[in-house]
DNA sequence: CTGTTAGCGCGTTCAA
DNA sequence: TTGAACGCGCTAACAG
């Protein structure tokens, strides 16, 4: 193994010399340089990232928590966040947490060993007390979820304002009888959509029907998705329009009303949220509130880095613009109230 | 930051002692041990890695070489890989190549600064020379995909046995006029499922028509294979089967024949390769030969992990099974030639 | 503009 | 069973 010594040696001066041209700090004469840089050209050499990430005390490598890898929605993110750090020489580590605290906890642990120096997080399960306190010694963002009860930096849309408008344009469509298909689990996003759906029906004086609101499953699977919707299908009356707040939920749902005979939209709109690829796989396209996801993961990047960067300042609260986009799930009931 | 001297002042040991205990390496008096575990605690003393990796001289990173991340594929191998070496310590970075030799290149190199301590690749785009001087030097693993030239460790199914099986279930049905859809990428999997498929027809005398062989886009796009199935669907006469070589690509084929007013598998019989999930996501679900995924993951990693513990002699070869799975877009064709 | 030198925190001889 | 001491390769004072 070649090290800054021998490429010292071959050039004729010191390691000093060696270092300050490699990292560009300080001067060294042209001449120096080009007898330097020639011998690490004939020797070869790489410095040795064990060696200088040690005597700088980073890592250069940051952490991702996410719950899922296997969820279409969150591989664009990563892409985001990948391709920020890949070009400032930080390796990106993703960590399947499966949304369980222990393994959390574990990936979090690994910054007190100087393992990462930074870490996004997809979602959170611990308590906002235990989470504060790695926040508070790390560099840290959430994205796309984040602890409501904390101060910390965080990039996300507007959850409830991208469901108001979701749920008035169903409204404007005429549609009366809407149903929602919610998840069981405890996410922000989850229990924002699941507010504004009830809020926006009430301020338009829609009846609300606990039987119009399922919980599909944590982790919003195609399967849950489709049998809740045929619960709701079989429900009478039968809702005109189903709010879901995945579009894999939303890809059940037109499964389900295919298999039950309805025609969708002309019998039953659909509409989904987050815009992957599946929604325009299969006629009929989903409508659906779009995500920037790849632009959530780049700015979730750039925040953290300026974390790392022990930047002073920092912006706390990023919210990305989301969009409503109307395909053809989506139509006037045929039978109005 | 507290390090091992301080514990080791706390306990009123040596550090010396203080690392045995840490390592398990060396006999430390029982009483010893609970003096240094107690300061331990009380100092709530992490091992810094930063330090113990550049002593050790490894970095406890592996890579990953991924041509896309999006492709639902990769997803269960990811996730096999990463099971693993959490389990072993390690940390797995993922590489998006995009099959751009340049990048492939810029990851391999991170071997030579000690970023990581090998690395698994899912295709590689680099001459089997330049391919060979990184394998001669660093622990690697190919999955999936690798180069026949070379005679280094890899794990995969037999694609050539699998194609075969599945060709020949299509002419135990019936079919005749079988057709394919290919890739334009140069996947060694591609020339060998497209081999089997030529051979297998050749050895059952059925005739071969050029307009029978489509190549969809290099990253098998949904999009691609619709385009092509409508081409093969409208081609005269029309076949009765269509092999294609990934589940995407099959998903296309079905939605090409339906929106061209053809059933499926009565019309027409699509298969497809992989067995993802949205081969059970609608109906007909999708008759496919199944790779291991998740397992060819977790081969993969502990070959590698094999080589980085310098294990003089490895499996070269994996090769794990595959298995057709007859599902609902498959039958005999309604008229025999 | 360049060289000398002191560590960074840890694991590991070697001697006791 | 334990401790003293060295050095891994690099960066950054500091002196010149």
């Amino acid at each position: 193994m070649t090290t800054i010594k021998d490429v010292a040696q071959e050039a004729g001066v010191s390691v000093a010399t060696v270092s300050r041209l490699l990292n560009d700090t300080g001067v060294v004469h042209p001449e120096t340089a080009a007898r330097v840089t020639a011998a690490i050209q004939k020797l070869s050499y790489e410095p040795n990232l064990l060696a200088r990430n040690f005597r700088r005390s980073e890592s250069r490598v940051i952490l991702i928590l996410c719950p899922n890898i296997t969820n279409p929605y969150y591989v664009h993110i990563l892409a985001g966040i990948g391709d920020v750090f890949n070009e400032l020489g930080y390796s990106a580590v993703i960590f399947n947490t499966s949304d369980a605290p222990e393994r959390e906890r574990e990936a979090l642990e690994m910054l007190k060993r100087h393992r990462a120096d930074g870490v996004i997080l997809m979602a959170n399960t611990l308590s906002s007390q235990e989470f504060k306190e790695y926040a508070d010694q790390f560099p840290l963002v959430q994205c796309s979820e984040y602890d409501p009860n904390l101060q910390l930096a965080r990039v996300s849309i507007d959850n409830y304002l991208a469901t108001q408008e979701a749920i008035e344009y169903l409204v404007s469509l005429g549609h009366r009888r809407i149903a929602t298909i919610s998840s069981e689990n405890n996410y922000l996003s989850t229990h924002l959509r699941k507010q504004a759906y009830l809020d926006t029906l009430q301020r338009y004086n829609i009846s609300l029907s606990d039987e119009y609101i399922k919980h599909a499953s944590y982790d919003y699977s195609f399967k849950s998705g489709k049998m809740k919707a045929k619960e709701l299908l079989t429900t009478d009356p039968m809702p005109t329009a189903i709010f879901c707040i995945s579009d894999t939920l939303a890809l059940g749902a037109v499964i389900a009303a295919q298999e039950l005979g309805y025609r969708v939209p002309e019998d039953v709109t659909v509409i989904g949220f987050d815009d992957v690829e599946h929604t325009t796989m299969f006629h009929p396209f989903i409508t659906t509130v779009a995500q920037p996801c790849y632009e959530l993961g780049r700015h979730s990047a750039e925040l953290l880095f300026t974390q790392i960067s022990h930047a002073s300042d920092y912006t706390r609260e990023v919210v990305l613009p989301h969009q409503l986009i109307i395909r053809e799930s989506s139509a006037p009931p045929l039978i109005l109230d």
